[in-house]
DNA sequence: TATCAAAATTAGGCTCAACTAATTCAAGTC
DNA sequence: GACTTGAATTAGTTGAGCCTAATTTTGATA
């Protein structure tokens, strides 16, 4: 339990990242690794190591030593809503602004600090409280309900199958255009026609066309089944 | 002359919101005083004067002690970014995501720290480049261009004028709710019907209606003759 | 001209959040 | 059970930007 876990003093942006980084590296079922924090916010690791300490005073997140980190329901409350701000903001920027799908993570990333929860709401409610954001992410409610369908990637989607692709799990920018170019975005149908082994590519129709994709851009393409 | 203006390295919140005052500040036409930088920007006096002396290093102001700081071309350039930004989220709040008038600020004031250039010509494009923010304040354009319209404050124009309403230069929320329930926004045409001595009352026709407003609120009510 | 108050600055200290270098721990291997 | 390796932590430093207290400068007034 913890001290100062009562007051809502606002967060440091540092803070919202933490948290942020720390839900999602979670969504893997296990505690996040100092690490994977570290490479995901491209910090040192004794960097992580300390504002984790802070975090676990503040009473956001449990931590035991050499055992990595967990949220707590305070921090879990606060991450899931970092969440809801940066695809509330993706998708309002698509839909209204002209964004592209490759370009709208980064302006998200620093707008997320930014925003108070009434302007996101306002801009979820001008785009009719939309279920998922332009990669398929869903979004959580304001009141800090998410959705947490697990779809599996295309690699492991069976050689004959037709499937959708529900949601593509990726921010850089290059390969969101690159896919975007095979016109494989949430939403497409595609066929898996063949796949090589040890990890070797998939290959895939969309449309009229087929094209082969390397197994680490196939891992990030989760499908769900043709409704 | 400076030793690091010429690289863009990214300016820091605070550098952006000095920046900003200053050069609001600076608007009166003479340097802005330490004391009211640190006034406007609820901060101690000791603070600004470390501040100036990093901005003056980085060759954002030139600051002569004692006397008061000035910006410099470069220094002005970014402020009026910071300008252009605040006024173009403040138009887009209130025409597209149904802010109003009196909360907008606010928000802006955060968000201005936040946003690109990009997304910033993107509002603008889409409200179709206003000229004037929703307090009539203007609008800089992308490349820095600003008009400097003084118009009169109401307790300037005489008695038996009218005058059309141009400009509101009041950011306090209760000031300018009020001001909205009498009426008294950018491009209300108003009638000076009397007004008392020794920075004593004003008293408007506007429309059907009569208000008498104190000297004080009636000095950031700036105005133009009807067109 | 001497004095005095207000404005500004200097001096010294704090917190946050980053860093590098050094150390400790965990876990699998021989 | 000892060794090794990679992950994690501790130790110590740095810089930005804020603070209060003390000092200096300016400029107006007696």
């Amino acid at each position: 339990m913890a001290a100062a876990a009562l007051g809502q003093e606002p967060l440091t942006r540092s803070v919202e990242d933490y948290l942020k980084t720390i839900y999602l590296l979670s969504q893997r079922g296990e505690p996040a690794a100092t690490n994977d924090i570290a490479h995901q916010l491209e910090l040192s690791a004794p960097s992580v190591s300390g504002m984790i300490k802070r975090l676990a005073e503040q009473g956001l997140v449990e931590h035991e030593p050499y055992k990595g980190v967990e949220l707590t329901r305070e921090g879990r409350r606060l991450a899931i809503r970092m969440v809801r701000r940066h695809r509330v903001l993706e998708a309002y920027l698509v839909a209204r602004l002209g964004y592209d799908w490759d370009g709208v993570h980064e302006e998200a990333e620093r707008l997320e600090h930014a925003v108070s929860d009434a302007l996101i709401n306002r801009m979820a409610a001008a785009l009719g409280d939309p279920q998922v954001d332009p990669h398929g992410d869903p979004i959580p409610t304001a009141d800090g309900w998410v959705e947490d369908l697990v779809f599996p990637p295309l690699v492991e989607v069976s050689i004959g199958t037709e499937a959708e692709i529900r949601r593509v799990s990726a921010d850089d920018p290059e390969r969101l255009r690159y896919l975007a170019s095979l016109g494989l975005k949430p939403g497409t149908r595609v066929t898996v026609v063949d796949r090589q082994p040890f990890r070797g590519p998939t290959t895939v129709r969309v449309g009229e066309q087929t094209h082969t994709i390397g197994h680490e851009l196939a891992s990030t393409l989760l499908c769900g089944p043709t409704l």
